[in-house]
DNA sequence: AAAACGTGGGA
DNA sequence: TTCCCAAGTTT
């Protein structure tokens, strides 16, 4: 049984990229130690998320919650107000969760060992092997996007990084690298070169300290690697959200459910309606879900939202309350609007949420 | 195995 | 504009 990287002089390869990596690295606020709990939570805020993105919310949360006794102590929803705008919420939840799991069966100590550690909510096996290689210096694997890419370039290997096998076959060879280093480093070092040169688009080949054993610059299909299948598009939904507000001025707002999409956030009423029976839709939604028999009078704005996988085309209209005096709630909280910016909402409902605010204010009332 | 799960930015 | 991306995990 032969393997690609057989022919590769490891040794040379990783004096390479370390000595790079060590002229190179970004200075960035997660790198100022080796705290595991400083290390994890990166790791989380990064997946599927720009550095640059994360760095302020990486600050704030560590300010919030330096550690994880006072991550764990915390009500979830101040956990989520912290997280609000990075999006994939269940990362905070299961965050949260894993934190409040290491206080009672841990000791509050971040467990060293993979297998504890990957038994934790929202582990999986990246994060697993990139705490444990950075935080612990343990010689695991960590193969995400960048991982893959590098590799895919340097082995030549034409499998689609988008199968979950593919992951899988990074895991075995990595290990081979791992040998004789310090793997915090060497992890690092692969997943900048990754970010910094080995890019998907323009990879800076002639800047890459590795190009002499990387086999698609050599075959010059540097470009065409990594293989990724594309994804379909997202569907469309139509939704028609409502701004109700009472005798008090108070706005009805909704919470979430446990699971799925936004889970837990805030939000104005909404449901996804027909074209043509908005008005006859959201009205029987009112009355049905929160028992408020209510008029929508006029549309306030409209408000995209763009998911990966689905597209939200909000239409926000005003309602005319007519039972102002007594209403049996049946869901949702009567709030000001300056409680409601206390709450976690999804971008789109902030985005309506300031606006509401914008045009009270000039109302005047 | 494939789909769900957020968001903002670059080409 | 549209597409694709960015340090993935869960179901």
């Amino acid at each position: 049984m032969t393997s690609h990287h057989e022919n590769i002089d490891i040794a040379a390869f990783q004096e390479d990229l370390l000595q790079w990596y060590e002229e190179n690295k970004r200075e960035l606020p997660w790198r100022e130690n080796q705290d595991p709990y400083r290390v994890w939570v990166s790791e989380i805020m990064l997946q599927q998320t720009k550095v640059e993105t994360v760095i302020p919310y990486f600050k704030r949360f560590l300010e919030n919650f330096p550690t994880v006794s006072s991550l764990a102590e915390a009500e979830e929803e101040q956990v989520l107000k912290t997280w609000e705008g990075l999006g994939y919420y269940s990362r905070a939840r299961n965050l949260h969760s894993a934190v409040k799991e290491i206080k009672e069966v841990y000791g509050g100590e971040v467990p060293s060992s993979k297998e504890d550690f990957s038994s934790l909510k929202g582990v999986g096996p990246y994060t697993a092997g990139a705490v444990m290689s950075i935080a612990f210096d343990k010689p695991e694997p960590a193969v995400d996007g960048n991982v893959m890419r590098v590799f895919s370039r340097i082995l030549l290997i034409r499998d689609d990084i988008g199968k979950s096998k593919t992951r899988k076959k990074f895991e075995q060879i990595l290990p081979s690298f791992l040998e004789g280093i310090r793997p915090s480093q060497f992890n690092q070092a692969l997943m900048e070169l990754g970010a910094l040169v080995c890019t998907p688009k323009s990879p800076g080949c002639l800047l890459c300290p590795v190009q002499d054993y990387c086999l698609a610059r050599a075959e010059g299909v540097q470009t065409e690697l990594p293989v990724k299948a594309k994804k379909k598009s997202p569907s469309t939904k139509e939704m028609a959200a409502v701004i109700v507000k009472n005798k008090e001025g108070k706005t009805l707002f909704h919470q979430r459910g446990e699971t799925g999409l936004l889970a837990r956030l805030w939000e104005y009423p909404n449901i996804e309606v027909e074209k043509g029976k908005e008005q006859e839709q959201v009205e029987k939604y009112l009355r049905e879900q929160f028992g408020i028999t209510a008029t929508i009078s006029k549309t306030v704005q409209y408000v995209q939202h763009v998911f990966s996988h689905l597209i939200w085309n909000i239409t926000v209209y005003d309602a005319h309350f007519h039972d102002k005096e007594a209403v049996d709630l049946k869901a949702g909280e009567w709030l000001h609007v300056e409680e409601a910016e206390k709450l976690t909402f999804p971008v789109s409902h902030q985005k309506i949420l300031r606006n509401q605010k914008e045009r009270e204010d000039e109302i005047g009332s």
